[in-house]
DNA sequence: AGCACGCCGACT
DNA sequence: GTCGGCGTGCTC
């Protein structure tokens, strides 16, 4: 039954399920010939018509085939090379192929031409040579780490100087809104039209806007956040990625997707150059063999510990010699900035006998209250060290810690972050809006470097290294951290200035205990009526491939799957996922999660 | 995601 | 005998 042979597209629908990740074939009509690969079309289904991704195009027999009906917009939203990084990314988050194809799209549909930027270009040196000289060629180089501390502007103008000269695209991650739009701002100083800020905090006109010229007129410095990391814009030359492993640069709804694997991934296929910019990079970045550039000399300001074994009063989240300098700074007129990390209210115990930080004795993370451990369930007991019974909590939370330097220094100079105070206490969300400060106090290391979850010590120097960076440059300006376990080898890192060879350390380490980034790691969790699902889950459990769970709490159940190479694992879980849902369950899928 | 299909209880 | 509840499965 052979009939004529004509144009066919593969289409996939707009359909947030599994089951038409392969597409179906259409028909092409003749006066729609002109369509192509990322092509967004409208397409019958069933007895409706929706929207369709064109995700290839071959000839064949089209007399059993339904016809394109239209093509919407006029211009396609990905091409083979990214198309392949989201068939990527749709294995490795477990997330349908179509979800992945709608984060190339812009918001609205993609017409027209753009304004092309006028702004002449200035001639700048850039501190990473040989990388911005193959940007601006087409060639490409390793991933490169360019240690380096805030605020980017100026390191990232010098490194896109030379593509953008080149009238090629550059592309910003930063992770968070008001960061992107900052920088762009700086940016927007030197560069002039010439940089675009995308977001999804844009109207949707205007992201679109933005979406369409950076595809039509190359020469742009775009600068957004992580949602950009999949629009194709106009195929970057080079990515530049803001501290890659903020929380931020990983999305909290399925898919997670991490803008590291991403830009990674794509200036793998795309073959173009990778810059992450930040002073600690994440131990994947380290581990997929990134170079690592150290400029001479510190990035992060220098940090004293303050040991609370010695002269903390009971009782205090401030010890004695904190508060004397925090004294000694209001008096001068000194901004004070008191950073409380925001697990307040998971804070440390030290033994009351023996002032040591109660630890469990099984993994070493730091309990909070309760007999069991946290992170791997063991019972806690008494003190590892002397045995004791008793223990006081350590921690303080926001609400504490601001009553306490009310009462011990001045009642009214004490502030949130953004009051104009003298003296603010805040968060780790509250860090980018933190004034330059003579003195910044870690109320409490502890808790971050022993929260229940293996990259606690990592994490930690990361976030105690941008809470040393809101103390401005200087002799007579400090940054105190407080902390029962000054020897602590990640508390070395912060006092040193140098963290790759702890790094290195840690990757080591990972890679015997079979742990991210040396193994994968994928966490599943369903809310709903949970019965028998350990029994679908079981199949996954093979050589080197473990299941755990399930785990109930928080009105969810997780399970986790863990492996040196669970690819196969990814593959299987797309159809269990898509039956639990299908039989109504609400299913997250957390690949790489980072709180176990 | 819709939407048809289909298998049971309720109602003109 | 027919209407409609929503569980199951398919869509070129």
């Amino acid at each position: 039954m052979n009939g004529p042979a004509g144009p066919i597209a593969q289409v996939v629908p707009d359909l947030p399920t599994f089951a038409v990740d392969d597409g179906f074939a259409y028909r092409i009509p003749e006066d729609l010939v002109a369509l192509e690969v990322g092509s967004i079309v409208r397409i019958p289904l069933g007895s409706r018509r929706i929207r369709g991704y064109v995700a290839s195009i071959r000839s064949g027999d089209t007399s059993f085939l339904k016809p394109i009906v239209s093509v919407s917009g006029d211009q396609p939203v990905f091409d083979d090379g990214l198309l392949q990084t989201l068939r990527w990314a749709a294995l490795h988050y477990v997330a349908p192929l179509s979800v992945l194809l709608g984060r190339a799209a812009p918001p609205n549909l993609p017409r027209g031409k753009g304004k092309t930027a006028k702004s002449t270009i200035p001639k700048l040196s850039s501190p990473l040579p040989e990388v911005s000289a193959s940007a601006a060629g087409g060639a490409r180089v390793r991933p490169t780490c360019y240690i380096s501390d805030g605020p980017y502007a100026t390191v990232i103008a010098d490194i896109a100087n030379e593509p953008l000269r080149s009238d090629k695209n550059v592309a910003v991650v930063a992770p968070t809104v008001d960061e992107a739009k900052d920088l762009a701002h700086r940016l927007a100083a030197i560069y002039g039209d010439r940089v675009k800020y995308a977001s999804s905090a844009l109207a949707a006109k205007e992201a679109t806007k933005v979406w369409v010229a950076t595809m039509r007129h190359p020469g742009f410095l775009v600068v957004g956040t992580p949602e950009i990391a999949l629009w194709p814009l106009g195929g970057p030359a080079m990515w530049i990625v803001v501290e890659e492993g903020r929380r931020a640069m990983k999305s909290k709804q399925t898919p997670t997707l991490q803008v590291r694997d991403l830009v990674r991934r794509r200036a793998l296929v795309e073959r173009t150059s990778v810059v992450f910019l930040g002073p600690v990079p994440t131990l994947d970045t380290l581990a997929k063999g990134a170079a690592v550039v150290e400029p001479p000399g510190r990035v992060w300001p220098l940090v004293e510990l303050v040991d609370r074994r010695e002269d903390s009063p009971v009782g205090r989240s401030l010890s004695s010699r904190t508060v004397q300098a925090i004294r000694q700074v209001v008096k001068r007129g000194g901004q004070v900035f008191v950073f409380v990390s925001r697990r307040g209210y998971a804070p440390a115990f030290r033994c009351v006998r023996c002032r040591e930080l109660r630890r469990c004795p099984e993994c070493s993370s730091g309990p909070d209250r309760g007999d069991s451990c946290k992170r791997c369930g063991a019972s806690l007991g008494p003190c590892v060290e002397c045995g004791g019974r008793r223990f006081e909590p350590l921690g303080a939370g926001m609400g504490r810690v601001a009553d306490e330097l009310q009462k011990q220094i001045s009642p009214d100079q004490v502030g949130a972050v953004g009051s104009g105070r003298q003296i603010v206490v805040g968060s780790e969300r509250d860090l980018p809006y933190v004034p330059e400060t003579a003195l910044t106090v870690a109320v409490d290391a502890d808790s971050l470097l022993m929260a229940p979850n293996y990259r606690a010590e990592d994490d930690a120097v990361r976030l105690l290294v941008r809470v040393a960076s809101t103390v401005a440059r200087g002799t007579g300006r400090r940054c105190l951290v407080q902390t029962g376990q000054p020897e602590h080898r990640a508390l070395e890192v912060l006092r040193s200035g140098h963290s790759i060879e702890f790094l290195n350390t840690l990757n080591r380490e990972r890679e015997r205990d079979h742990l991210p980034p040396a193994a994968s790691l994928i966490a599943i969790e369903v809310s709903g009526d949970t019965t028998s699902q350990s029994d679908d889950l079981e199949v996954l459990a093979d050589d080197g491939v473990q299941v755990h769970g399930p785990e109930t709490g928080g009105g969810r159940t997780r399970w986790f799957i863990q492996g040196d190479s669970i690819q196969g694992s990814r593959v299987q879980l797309r159809t269990i996922v898509q039956r639990w849902r299908d039989s109504g369950l609400k299913v997250r899928i957390d690949a790489d999660p980072i709180d176990l």
